[in-house]
DNA sequence: TTATATTGTTTATTTTTTAAACAATATGTT
DNA sequence: AACATATTGTTTAAAAAATAAACAATATAA
């Protein structure tokens, strides 16, 4: 019996996920707003379509999210450098500790989720599911 | 620059779910559909409650899953031997068709999901990402 | 037997998504 | 320059989905 692994990527990916959310919940924070500040910490002062597409969410949700981030002092708007239309999302220094915090959940999720691989087997996880990705 | 696995597993997941989301739509299915009669395949004649077990689905929304390919006659809900409460859901010889079908968009999917890995390296994947499911 | 739990269902509530419209600005075309 | 078209952020409305609560029927445990 074949199992798929699309099926079986979907399935960990809800999981994680789902472990994710319950223990960001203690920052008041929810895994997208996590994303954004993972991507912020990336690289900062993006706008905030360019947000969304690094996550997959629409601009007019996304209104929301920043909203909150911006409400709770971790992310500020800020006039964008080449186009008036736009912000250019900045992480503040409050944001910045908060998502090490967050950083720390993470990594206890993957302690968690991927506690029956070891160290090596993490590593070829990571180089396959980053070549998956590679293109976007 | 560390990436997380957590995080490429559920934007994996993401892109893929849409993809087969996008291709199940020629069948008028989603993919929940398509998890349900994947379960069914594998053992027919579960309850609701035991297929939104599996799928993390509750049973409160099953109810429209299972009376939509109920609607489609790809299901049917047939007496449980064992519980007069329950249902026990079957696949029907044209569920099993249509679930043929699904099949071969899923592999369709896997195709252009995973073409970036060899058949070994989607072996691999497949391994790690059963054994993380292991445990349920 | 009685109390408690579970299954499937319906209804209502809340939350999320998606779509549409808008002003401001940007980009592309003539 | 002038004009048409597209994009950004935002708000509002509409649609879809998830969650919760309640219920009858039945099952399980005390």
């Amino acid at each position: 019996m074949a199992k798929w692994n699309s099926v079986l990527l979907i399935k960990a990916a809800d999981r994680t996920r789902d472990l994710f959310n319950k223990y960001l919940k203690r920052l008041n924070l929810h895994s997208k707003h996590f994303g954004i500040l993972f991507w912020l910490s990336q690289q900062d002062a993006q706008s905030q379509v360019e947000l969304g597409e690094r996550m997959r969410i629409d601009r007019a949700p996304m209104v929301q999210l920043i909203d909150y981030l911006e409400q709770q002092g971790l992310v500020e708007r800020t006039p964008h450098p080449s186009d008036r239309r736009a912000h250019a999302v900045k992480i503040t220094n409050i944001g910045r500790e908060v998502y090490q915090q967050a950083l720390q959940i993470a990594a206890k999720v993957e302690a968690e989720i991927f506690s029956s691989l070891s160290q090596v087997e993490r590593q070829q996880l990571n180089v396959l599911l980053n070549r998956m990705m590679q293109n976007n």
